[in-house]
DNA sequence: TCTGGGGTCCTAGGACCC
DNA sequence: TCTGGGGTCCTAGGACCC
C-alpha cells in the first residue's frame, strides 16, 4: 500500500531580498530589508555609486517583506513593522519590493525544476513540492542535481528537504537553511522531530502554539505523548487527530500539480486612518479603484464571480467582512461595485478605518458566463 | 506612528429543500 | 404542540500560510 514516496520541499532561500542582490551585488554581505510603502528605489550618484535608502529614514507603514540573513542576525524577521526594525537595525539598507522580477525569477526556478523533476505542487512565489517518487535515480545526487540547475537558471541558491511526506519535506527543507539539503525519514521523528517546537509544523500558528503551551506542550515530542482526550478537549476531535498524526511524522497529503483559484482580492492600508464622513471623497475614489482592480484581474485571468465581499480593518485593527451572492456571475467592474456598496451598507462606520478590500469569490471561467448586465451607479455610504 | 497583501481552509448557524 | 434528518447554499469570522 505505501510503497514508499519520496517527497521534496525546495525553499528559495530570503528570496526577495536574494533576487536584489542579483541587481544590486555591492550589498552582499549587508542587512538588506525589502519592504515598505513608496520607498525610493537606490538613486544614482555621478561617479556611479549609488545611494540606498537606510531603515532609520523610513517614515509611516508598513512591514518587512523579506530580510537578507545579515539583518536576520538584528533581530529583523519577515512581518515586522518597519518602525520596530529601524530600532534594531537602523543602518540596514531598505530596498522597495519589486514584485515583477521575483515573478520573473519565480518562473525561471520553476522551470528549472520541471527539466528535472516535472511533478510539481506549487505553494506560492518560492516554494514547491516536488514528487521525485518516479524518478529512477538516488536521492542526494537528484536533490543536488535540483539545487545546481536552479542556480544555473537564477543565480539564487534553495534548500531542499527529502521525506516521505509533505509535512516531514517541509521540516527538514528548514532544518540546515540557507543552501540546504536535508534527508528526513519516518525512523528520524524520535531524534529529530519531537525536539523541535510544535510551531514548526505547517498548520500551527501562533494561537495553537500558545493553546498548547498552556496544556505544557512545548515541543512536539511532548504533543505526540499527550493523552488524546486533553487535545480534544481544547482542539475538538479533528483537529486533535490531526495533532496527533503529525506530531508522529504521519501525513498521506498528494502532491496537487494543479488547481483553480477559488477568490480574487485586492486590498489596500492607507497612509493615515480614513473616517467614513470626513474622508468620504477619498475612500469612494479608493474603493471604487479597488472594485476597478478586481473586475481587471477577474478579465485577465478569464474568470467571473458570483459572490462579491468587501473587508474593513478598523483603526483599532478589528476586521469585519461582508458579502453578497449575486444571481449572475460577473467580472464587469460597475456591478462589482454595486454589489460591493450593498455591503458596505452593512457595515458599522463609526470608527476610523486603516484598511479597505474588495474581494470576488464563487469564480467561474468567464467564457460560459452570461453577458454582463450594464454597470448601475448607486449611492455609498462614502 | 506597532501590525502588508494575496490567498486557502474550517467552523457554525440559519435558510431552504426533500 | 414536544416537533426527524440529511444536504446544500449563504454569510461571518478566524486561523493560518507565503
Amino acid at each position: 500500500m505505501n510503497s514508499g514516496r519520496r517527497i521534496a520541499h525546495l525553499d528559495m532561500d530570503a528570496f526577495f531580498a536574494s533576487v536584489e542582490l542579483l541587481h544590486y551585488p555591492e550589498l552582499r554581505g549587508q542587512a538588506v530589508v525589502v519592504g515598505g510603502r513608496r520607498v525610493d528605489a537606490p538613486l544614482e550618484r555621478a561617479d556611479g555609486s549609488k545611494r540606498f535608502a537606510r531603515l532609520r529614514d523610513y517614515v509611516g507603514r508598513g512591514v518587512v517583506t523579506t530580510s537578507t540573513y545579515e539583518a536576520r542576525a538584528l533581530g529583523v524577521f519577515s512581518g515586522m513593522g518597519l518602525m520596530k526594525s529601524a530600532a534594531l537595525a537602523p543602518d540596514a539598507i531598505l530596498l522597495p519590493a519589486n514584485f515583477d522580477a521575483y515573478r520573473h525569477y519565480s518562473r525561471l526556478f520553476k522551470a528549472a525544476v520541471a527539466s528535472l523533476a516535472p511533478q510539481i505542487e506549487d505553494r506560492g512565489i518560492d516554494e514547491i513540492y516536488i514528487d521525485l517518487s518516479a524518478i529512477d535515480a538516488d536521492t542526494l545526487p537528484l536533490a543536488q542535481a535540483i539545487k545546481d540547475v536552479v542556480f544555473a537558471a537564477t543565480g539564487l541558491r534553495c534548500s531542499i528537504g527529502i521525506s516521505p511526506n509533505k509535512l516531514l519535506a517541509k521540516i527538514a527543507s528548514d532544518l540546515d537553511k540557507p543552501d540546504g539539503l536535508t534527508v528526513l525519514g519516518i525512523e528520524d521523528v524520535p531524534q529529530r522531530l519531537w525536539p523541535l517546537p510544535p510551531r514548526k509544523i505547517n498548520g500551527i500558528g501562533p494561537k495553537a502554539a500558545a493553546t498548547l503551551s498552556r496544556l505544557g506542550i512545548n515541543c512536539i515530542g511532548e504533543l505526540a505523548a499527550a493523552p488524546a482526550e486533553l487535545l480534544a478537549r481544547r482542539f475538538g476531535s479533528s483537529t486533535a487527530a490531526w495533532l496527533h498524526r503529525v506530531a508522529n511524522g504521519r501525513d498521506d497529503r498528494p502532491i496537487i500539480t494543479a488547481c483553480e483559484p477559488k477568490s480574487i482580492s485586492r486590498e489596500t492600508t492607507f497612509e493615515r486612518d480614513l473616517h467614513a464622513r470626513s474622508d468620504r471623497a477619498q475612500l469612494s475614489g479608493i474603493f471604487t479603484g479597488l472594485c476597478v482592480r478586481v473586475a481587471d484581474d477577474l478579465q485577465r485571468k478569464g474568470y467571473a464571480s458570483k459572490t462579491i465581499g468587501i473587508k474593513l480593518r478598523y483603526a483599532d485593527f478589528s476586521s469585519v467582512t461582508r458579502d453578497l451572492t449575486l444571481p449572475l456571475a460577473t467580472a464587469d467592474a460597475g456591478v462589482i461595485r454595486k454589489a460591493a456598496g450593498e455591503c458596505l451598507k452593512r457595515v458599522p462606520l463609526t470608527q476610523k478605518i486603516r484598511l479597505l478590500g474588495v474581494r470576488a469569490g464563487g469564480l467561474l471561467p468567464l467564457a460560459q458566463c452570461a453577458a454582463e448586465t450594464p454597470a448601475v451607479q448607486s449611492r455609498l455610504p462614502f
